[in-house]
RNA sequence: CGCGGGGUAGAGCAGCUCGGUAGCUCGUCGGGCUCAUAACCCGGAGGUCGUAGGUUCAAAUCCUGCCCCCGCAACCA
């Protein structure tokens, strides 16, 4: 592939120079540098000058604007697709820097046309989405490219401008859209590590099942949008629309057809009025449903075959089959019966993609042919507009219970989302792995922590998150600490408090004010708190 | 003036492009049915559409100011 842009005369050989700073491994701009330091590690950069391979994107910028405004749906939702033009827009993308000296960095993908250099970062890691499908060439490379492109909208600049670029050297036709979807959230926050809020994927699926847990995030997030997580809402999601709504339309029409025609699949006589109506309404849902799908937009798409649902289970209700059966109108129950079953089997067809396995249960109960690893059908617009009912005598399951509810103790909401908390950070940590985290006592005496009284705490100037911090220390005199409490602190709140902080930390500057130390604090859900002895401690005093 | 999203019933959301009965799911209250997974069906209650103005016969929807949340970027020794 580098080959290929290598050819296409996109690579060229330049000459580059500017601060670089060792420890970073980067160079940083005239712009970035604090006082002319390093604003990482304060030190001085080295001015150097290196010769390095660069991608000619510049090249391609005017083209990528154009294609992004004459393809409207290019990137979607619209408001990425602004952001991406915003971008382009202010002019600050530059040619890429695709390679290190292998002097420099001993590791990483040899240049196929250089064998002093290695590939950087924007070469090996978007050349993925194309190398596991094989070259081009390859059955599976025709076959799946190009396809669909989607990404959380964080990584939006590389996918929208460079990827697109490096296609467009390669000779490559770019992917259909550009997807741009948003975060899962849990309790309105980001979920993070360090806040402990990690909900592990693994361990939803082995409590709910792969088919619940996908049902539930394709239909929970907007696309676009943020989602918020939660297993409150995700096992009301299970109940009402898997278990309630599905599951028990499933299990009240075979268990009826079972008792009604011995399981086997009844004759569909003409159709009146409601039949109509109903097969009208099921039609457009699928309808609808395939273009939003088709759209990303899952959580509407899903919305809209429930509409069907719903009102196929209204239809049970207003066409009463076991009062036709007990006034012995066997023909009109047939036709009802078998208007159901063909029914759904056409949700279950939709159904597929999102949950595989079960809407091949499904579709297996009502005497069809399926795998989770092949589509039910090749012709969705066919199988939407034909309402061919299910084969007259074909035998059919006589019982159903794909979705069983999920029965939650009552007073069991508050204690979930612990659960949750603690289910989800549980590495495998061998006995080895423990023995190895053991810290010298040294390491810990090596700190200078002492307590400390806030005499004065201001927020940062020019800095959202940091508040400055004046700190009596007693003899040790009064220090200023910077400290990333803004968000969880009031800068009234903190003065008078007593605080630990490490003294004997390097001094560094943050955003042009010098910060001398470090402000212990405790992370957890609920956010930082400082950590301050139990009772009031003589300022100075050494904490080991 | 760094960029962007949002504030609509107890909860979660749609509606806003193209002004004109405020809609959906969950929950709640009452009723119905009895085929079914305590399910399903019908009906009710519940909303100053963040706020203050403006345009208009008419504003959740258009315009302006303000308040409040959230994300990105920066930063968090």
């Amino acid at each position: 592939m580098l080959k290929r842009v290598y050819d296409a005369g996109d690579i060229y050989f330049g000459e580059f120079s500017g601060h670089y700073c060792y420890g970073c491994e980067r160079f940083y701009t005239e712009k970035e540098l604090v006082d002319g330091l390093c604003p990482q590690h304060l030190t001085k950069p080295e001015l150097i000058s290196e010769r390095n391979y660069f991608f000619k994107m510049s090249k391609y910028l005017p083209w990528i604007k154009e294609y992004i405004t004459t393809h409207p749906d290019f990137i979607r939702p619209e408001r990425y697709r602004n952001e991406a033009l915003a971008m382009l827009e202010a002019g600050a993308l530059d040619d890429l820097c695709i390679s290190r000296p292998k002097s420099r960095l001993t590791w990483g993908i040899e240049l196929p046309f250089d064998s002093n250099y290695v590939c950087y970062v924007w070469f090996d890691a978007l050349l993925t989405y194309i190398s596991a499908l094989g070259e081009p060439d390859s059955n599976d490379f025709k076959n799946y490219w190009p396809g669909e492109h989607l990404v959380a909208k964080d990584i939006l600049k590389p996918h929208a401008v460079f990827w697109p670029a490096m296609l467009k050297s390669m000779g490559l036709p770019l992917y259909k859209h550009l997807n741009v979807h948003g975060y899962w959230l849990v309790r309105d926050t980001k979920m993070s590590k360090s806040l402990g809020n990690i909900v592990e994927p693994e361990a939803m699926v082995q409590q709910y099942g792969n088919d619940c847990f996908r049902y539930y995030l394709f239909r929970e997030m907007h696309f676009g949008s943020d989602a918020s997580f939660s297993q409150d809402s995700l096992i009301k999601r299970i109940n009402a629309d898997l278990a309630n709504d599905l599951g028990n339309l499933f299990s009240r029409v075979l268990s009826m057809n079972a008792k009604y025609f011995d399981g086997l699949v009844p004759t569909m006589g003409s159709h009146a009025e409601q039949d109509t109506a109903i097969i009208e309404l099921g039609r457009l849902a699928m309808e609808n449903f395939l273009q939003l799908f088709g759209h990303i937009k899952f959580a509407e798409a899903l919305e809209e075959l429930w509409n069907f649902v719903r009102a196929l289970n209204k239809y049970v209700d207003s066409e009463a089959p076991w009062a036709l059966y007990k006034a012995g109108n066997l023909e009109r129950l047939g036709t009802v019966m078998a208007i159901l079953l063909t029914a759904m089997r056409k949700v279950a067809v939709c159904l597929w993609p999102v949950i595989p396995t079960s809407a091949c249960l499904m579709l297996e109960q009502l005497g069809q042919e399926a795998t989770p690893k092949t589509p039910p059908v090749s012709n969705m617009e066919a199988e939407i507009s034909d309402f061919t009912p299910l084969t007259a005598g074909l035998a059919i399951a006589k019982q159903s219970n794909i979705f069983p509810r999920i029965e939650v103790p009552k007073d069991e909401g508050a204690s979930l989302p612990k659960k949750e908390v603690k289910a989800s950070k549980k590495e495998p940590s061998d006995n080895k792995k423990a023995e190895q985290n053991y810290a010298d006592i040294d390491n810990f005496k090596a700190f200078d922590i002492r307590v400390g009284t806030v005499a004065k705490a201001e927020k940062h100037p020019n800095a959202d998150k940091i508040l400055v911090l004046q700190i009596d220390f007693g003899d040790l005199g009064t220090r200023q600490i910077l400290s990333g409490l803004a968000d969880h602190y009031a800068p009234d709140e903190l003065v008078g408090q007593q605080v630990c902080a490490i003294l004997n930390l390097k001094p560094k500057k943050i955003r042009g004010i010098m910060s001398n130390g470090m402000v212990l604090t405790a992370e957890g859900a609920e956010g930082l708190s400082i950590l301050k002895p139990a009772k009031p401690t003589t300022n100075g005093g050494l904490i080991a």
